[in-house]
DNA sequence: ATTGAGAGCCAC
DNA sequence: AAACGTGGCTCTCAAT
């Protein structure tokens, strides 16, 4: 779409907004006289309607805009008018303070934003941030997919000179700009400047952009949309503009709303609004940091945490998500087929038994199951509800498989191959470093999830030819973290002696000698839920599920964990109280709080609430979370070093919470893997508690191949 | 056709 | 005495 814009009738704006409202009076007058219903009889008789409740911010926009004369019925409007018709015009009204928005965009351009269209005005640009210290960068693309879409301009605010320029390099426009290749070559010197400071909002965006054309960012000082998930978690929406509005009180339209959902910025042909618009955001990116900063500053130790882990992180994170993912796509065609072929025979089956329905309906699924097993069934919930029936009912076990093969087939083994990218023959995934509120990381936003990967999908993922992956496992880096959180000594002592955590808990749990607790017994199996139960709150509700137990029964081993570990309980029951009094806990070195505002409200009345468990919950996992990134930043340092080698590169890989991967030349070493193992150990270490890793070598992920075995094997190919 | 809520289920 | 953490994707189903 290309956006309409007449800018030279300046003059004649007076005359035409006249003409408008004469027009739109005229108009009115016709088509009152044609069902002669006046127009606050109409309005009364619409605002009675449901759609009027449905859409009443519109309506009411209509109705004023009616009533002030603005607008009036539509062109050849016949008959009464209706809340169809009102809403037809609400479109009307909206497109014209659309295009009367950006006229005022393009007439009001502040003297300190500068378009920048000629050598000469660039290199005046260059001379400025020659003396900066700090800028503001930001790229305008033609869309939001950093795999796919292009820079079509830069935005850079000197911060000092306080000038924000925008230069367009391929706007369709008439309008003379400078080349892209051009105006990079001139740039990237100032971008990969590691002394000159950066702002951004969402610069891992901007790096990935602007490393498609070559420039590898340095320096990135300040990122406005982390900062913000340090100040408050909780927050609606971390976008700039809403920030921007809540907290300078600065109004600014949404990009959709100015220029239209599916348009490129490259598609805005009156540079006059480009600039507007686009150095308003390096304008108001500034102010935002100013404003962070000075409210960090309040609280220095998650500053620091900020600056000196949160902020690196982001360039690791591209870097990571540039590697992609190689799909062994022959692999998923033959698997694939294979699951399908299963699917479809147990789905003939399965409608022999239950009768024409939709298997993937739980609303179709619960009537029929019901019938056919004689069972009154709760939902269809395969885990809670099913499963306990499966030895009972031969057709709930085959449902059950079925469920199973379906959801590999159409989330993970079907739908990976539709997802790498036709340009490059790689899968690519978003990380979101602070995506949980707990400061964990979520993935996903192209469809596929990292972070969710069952194991047998995990088989798709190969190594490239010539390469291998590595990755680590922290072991119980949850549990360690309690352990250190509460200092039980029987938990301290059985990290600081390596021991079976799991058999040490069955032992004391199921007071059994810890013999018959060892690995594959299920005193042990079950000590590891009931561990999980604790360290995410759980109570006996969610242990019965987990375990296959009555309610009563989980309740005992919860209350004999709690008793064997007084400790542990103090400490769970302190988080509580402590969020009870402030509303927020801080995760390990007060780097970071997770804020539950509710528990000071909740406390009034006396009633447990759900932030009692996230208290306890939300300390272990963020405090892992901040052990993982700090690692992670390590592991980017390792991985430039030992590219820098010579010996082939080093590319981080993935981060599934606990486990990091990482993606080596098969030529790696011994002494190479105990370098990785080195700084999954010693880069981050809650106090007294030893960390342990789990190493593995995998041709594909999820395929582990032990270092032993993936050394021994060397060296009979090699010999 | 597109959108949003809810159910369900994958991971740690 | 109670009580169940953090995400994202696919499917259905109903509403535009």
């Amino acid at each position: 779409m290309q956006l309409r814009l007449n800018l030279a009738g300046e003059q004649t704006e007076n005359n035409e907004a006249e003409a408008k409202v004469a027009d739109a009076r005229k108009r009115q007058a016709d088509a009152q006289e044609a069902n002669a219903e006046p127009l606050e009889e109409a309005w009364g008789r619409i605002m009675r309607s449901k759609s009027y409740a449905n859409n009443q911010a519109k309506m009411d926009a209509v109705k004023q805009a009616m009533f002030s004369g603005e607008l009036g019925r539509e062109d050849g409007a016949k008959g009464k008018f209706s809340a169809a018709e009102a809403l037809r015009l609400y479109k009307y009204l909206a497109e014209q303070k659309r295009e009367e928005r950006l006229r005022d965009m393009a007439e009001s351009v502040p003297d300190n934003y500068w378009l920048v269209t000629d050598e000469a005005s660039l290199t005046e640009l260059t001379h400025i941030l020659d003396d900066e210290k700090e800028i503001v960068f930001d790229v305008e693309t033609t869309g939001v997919n950093v795999w796919r879409d292009r820079i079509v301009g830069h935005v850079i605010t000197a911060i000092q000179a306080d000038i924000h320029a925008y230069i367009p390099t391929k706007h369709k426009t008439d309008h003379p700009q400078l080349d892209n290749e051009y105006v990079v070559k001139t740039l990237k010197p100032y971008y990969e400047n590691p002394s000159l400071g950066k702002l951004a909002h969402n610069a891992k965006y901007d790096i990935h952009m602007l490393d498609r054309d070559g420039v590898d960012l340095r320096g990135l000082t300040w990122d406005t949309q982390e900062a913000m998930r340090m100040l408050n978690e909780n927050e609606p929406s971390f976008a700039l503009k809403p920030l921007v509005t809540k907290y300078l009180d600065i109004q600014s339209e949404k990009y959709d709303e100015l220029f239209g959902k599916n348009t490129g910025f490259d598609e805005v042909d009156d540079l006059q609004v480009a600039l507007a618009y686009a150095a308003k955001d390096g304008d108001v990116t500034r102010k935002l940091r100013d404003f962070q900063r000075e409210h960090l500053a309040r609280f220095p130790d998650i500053l620091e945490y900020y600056t000196s882990v949160e902020v690196p992180l982001i360039h690791t994170v591209a870097q990571m998500e540039m590697t992609g993912f190689d799909i062994d796509l022959e692999y998923a065609k033959e698997y694939g087929a294979e699951i399908k072929a299963e699917i479809d025979r147990l789905y003939a089956e399965l409608i022999d038994e239950l009768g024409d329905i939709n298997l993937n309906s739980p609303a179709q699924l619960k009537p029929a199951l019901e019938a056919a097993t004689g069972e009154t069934l709760e939902s269809t919930d395969a885990k809670k509800v099913l499963k306990p029936l499966k030895k009972k009912h031969s057709v709930i076990a085959k449902l059950l498989d079925y469920k199973d093969n379906f959801k590999l087939y159409s989330t993970y083994i079907n739908a990976l191959p539709e997802l790498v990218d036709e340009r490059t023959g790689k899968l690519y995934t978003n990380f979101n470093q602070n995506g949980a509120k707990t400061g964990r990381f979520s993935s996903g936003g192209s469809g596929v999830n990292l972070q969710n990967q069952p194991k047998k999908a995990r088989k798709l993922f190969t190594a490239p030819k010539g390469y291998v992956i590595l990755g680590g496992d922290w072991s119980q880096q949850e549990y360690r973290c309690l352990a250190y959180f509460s200092q039980d000594p029987k938990l301290v002592e059985n990290y600081e002696k390596g021991h079976d955590l799991y058999a040490s808990i069955a032992s004391e749990v199921f007071e059994k000698p810890i013999e018959e607790c060892g690995d594959g017994t299920t005193y042990r199996s079950q000590a590891k839920v009931i561990m999980l139960a604790v360290a995410y709150g759980g109570g006996p509700n969610m242990l019965k599920d987990a375990i296959g137990i009555d309610k009563k029964e989980a309740q005992k081993f919860l209350d004999n964990f709690f008793e064997r570990f007084p400790v542990v309980k103090q400490w769970v029951e302190e988080n509580q109280k402590y969020v009870k009094k402030h509303g927020y806990v801080w995760m390990d070195r007060n780097q970071r709080k997770r804020r539950l505002p509710d528990a000071k409200d909740r406390s009034a009345n006396g009633h447990y609430s759900a932030v009692f468990t996230q208290s306890t919950n939300a300390r272990v996992q963020g405090s892992a979370a901040i052990q993982t990134k700090v690692t992670m930043n390590e592991l980017q340092s390792l991985c430039d070093r030992k590219t820098a080698e010579g010996n082939g590169e080093w590319r981080l890989y993935c981060v599934v919470h606990d486990e990091a991967l990482v993606l080596v030349p098969e030529t790696i070493t011994r002494q190479d893997v105990k370098e990785f193992e080195d700084v999954m150990v010693n880069t981050y270490i809650f106090g007294n508690i030893p960390n342990a890793t789990d190493l593995e070598f995998y041709r594909r992920w999820g395929v582990g191949i032990s270092i032993e075995e993936w050394f021994n094997d060397k060296k009979t190919t090699v010999n």
